[in-house]
DNA sequence: CTGAAAGCGCTTACAG
DNA sequence: CTGAAAGCGCTTACAG
């Protein structure tokens, strides 16, 4: 491997120059520069990572640490966390180190690669809400990065969606086209996000929603069609109109309860989920075509990577939080409200 | 953070000393040795990785890559490598970095994770025959060890199960208890493992099979299933009166098609399944409990991560080469051959 | 605009 | 048994 040394031998030029060269400092010569970058291009040159992280201090290797669900359902997350953002990653020479964790302490997954001291920062996935990671590693002050927020007042990076937006977006839609007897097929409760929607769609529903039309789920398809079947089976009181759900699987799911029912999507039901892009289940892939709040997880791999390393940078929190709003596409599980389902609650429960 | 130099300041010794005694050079004084340890421990002294590295001329990160493959096969083993690989290699002050592949070039993902030039070595899994990888890898010189083995004159580091034994003790088994149609439930046909299963399995058969009951599936129930249904509705000729699966995910496939079809197990069907003990699908989870060859993929964990270690350090690769006999735990899926079905095939296909 | 020098934290021949 | 010194390949004040 050719050295920073060899090339200035080349030349006859002192290493420091050849460095400020390659490493674009302005005052070089730019004849030198071009000179210098040749050759390190002809002698195959590449800069010794190991070298600079030692003189820079950092170790250029940033952890995730990805809980195991029993449910699985991080299985899909995970691929296009390793994909999307190892990538980035790399684009600013970066490595990312992953680690499985199974216990149940929340941080001390966290500890436990800390203390092998080679990591310059961690990307937290997954938030509850007052999450315990962000406490522990601002007081060891490790820099992080979260996908999605915890809540308003949050004093350290993140990238996420508007989770209110998703609801609110989506009950607008639904109104607008006369639904008022709505369910909220969520995501699980413990997860901020989660908590967020139900937010998000209380204030933004037009009447007051009955408890039992809000529950929270994994993203499964199982779950969704459980749920659904439920609801529209029509034993808790007069069916929903309109269904909300937190992720496409679970939409996927509420169509075959609507199919075992012999519900047509959309005539007598109209369907919305999330979207968060994974290739596994498609929104166009459903027929009718699901109407959807897209927001692709893969978008937040370049933010993530890019606000991550602006905290190890030191740059001030306040300049690397990003909130999202997701896309509303239409599409054609969203119809208007059938003509005999137009008040909210026809009676109250049977 | 202490460094050798901080030691050797409280101590009034040279950092020579220091990093001597910490590294248990025979040599140092055993009474120095321990007041350094003291020290050391006092001091919460951690050695700096990156420098060490810059002065051993490694990196202490290993690669690998993993296929994502459209039907998801991968997500189980995934996880199990994450968590038991980065485990084994922690242990070895060696990180594991991960990417995904989505291309179809074999060995792209690789020339691409070496052009950064930061990896001390890679591991390879899910060989095929004639892997592409190996050749690439030995040219260039590239340390790797292999999760199982593309043949018999394997010149490069492996730790592999004997996929033959797999199939010559399940097959010994059935055919003890007088099981002559046995059918082979087996894995995706262009991978390694699959072919020498397929191998064994004919190899130890007492009698010949038929073409049409040996078949190559993912590892997955609705594989599984769909397979058992064909071959238990009897459409293409008497029906085998025992299954192999290659994975217990395809032998829950096969119950439920015997359950649909009202053919009791093991009474009319006999089941064994090879149990890469992964969590998700425990053998003995199963109605009736299912008899397996049984070899836990975290088991190859540590051994791989001791051989691509060895593979640095230049060890030769005949001593870091492994196969593994997988353990035939007898369940109660098996049973012997129902008394109207012992010639292997009545008459010829119907 | 360029160079000589110090230093990041460690390891390891070479002396003694 | 211990120390002084060189060196891994880079970056970056400090001079000129």
């Amino acid at each position: 491997m050719a050295t920073l040394k060899d090339i200035g031998a080349e030349l006859g030029l002192s290493v420091a120059t050849v460095s400020r060269a390659l490493n674009g400092f302005p005052e070089v010569n730019s004849q030198t520069r071009e000179k210098v970058r040749q050759t390190a291009e002809r002698l195959g040159y590449r800069p010794n990572r190991v070298a600079q992280r030692l003189v820079t201090g950092r170790s250029g290797m940033v952890g995730m640490i990805v809980k195991l669900n029993p449910d699985m359902s991080s299985d899909q997350t995970f691929f296009e966390v390793v994909a999307g953002l190892s990538a980035a990653l790399a684009a600013r020479d970066t490595d990312l180190v992953l680690a499985v964790d199974q216990g149940t302490d929340p941080v001390a997954a966290y500890a436990r690669m800390l203390e092998r001291d080679i990591l310059d920062g961690f990307i937290l996935n997954a938030p509850v809400p007052d999450d315990p990671r962000v406490a522990f590693l601002q007081s060891r002050n490790i820099p992080f990065v979260m996908h999605g927020t915890t809540g308003e007042a949050a004093d350290y990076p993140f990238f996420a969606i508007d989770n209110h937006a998703v609801s609110r977006d989506a009950v607008n839609l639904l109104a607008a086209l006369g639904h008022r007897r709505i369910a909220l097929l969520n995501g699980e409760q413990r997860y901020a996000f989660a908590r967020d929607r139900a937010e998000g769609f209380r204030q933004a529903m037009p009447v007051p929603v009955p408890d039992h039309f809000m529950a929270g789920h994994p993203p499964s398809e199982l779950a969704g069609y459980a749920q659904a079947l439920t609801w529209l089976s029509g034993q808790q009181g007069p069916r929903p109109t309109a269904i909300l759900c937190s992720a496409t699987p679970q939409a996927a799911g509420v169509y075959r309860a609507a199919k075992d029912l012999s519900i047509r999507v959309p005539h007598d039901l109209s369907v919305v989920a999330h979207d968060d892009g994974f290739p596994q289940m498609p929104a166009t892939g459903f027929a009718p075509p699901l109407t959807v709040t897209q927001a692709p997880f893969r978008d937040a791999c370049e933010p993530l990577a890019s606000a991550l390393l602006g905290c190890i940078e030191e740059r001030p929190a306040r300049d690397l939080q990003a909130t999202l709003r997701a896309d509303l596409v239409l599409r054609n599980s969203t119809g208007p409200v059938p003509q005999d389902h137009k008040t909210p609650w026809p009676n109250s429960q049977s």
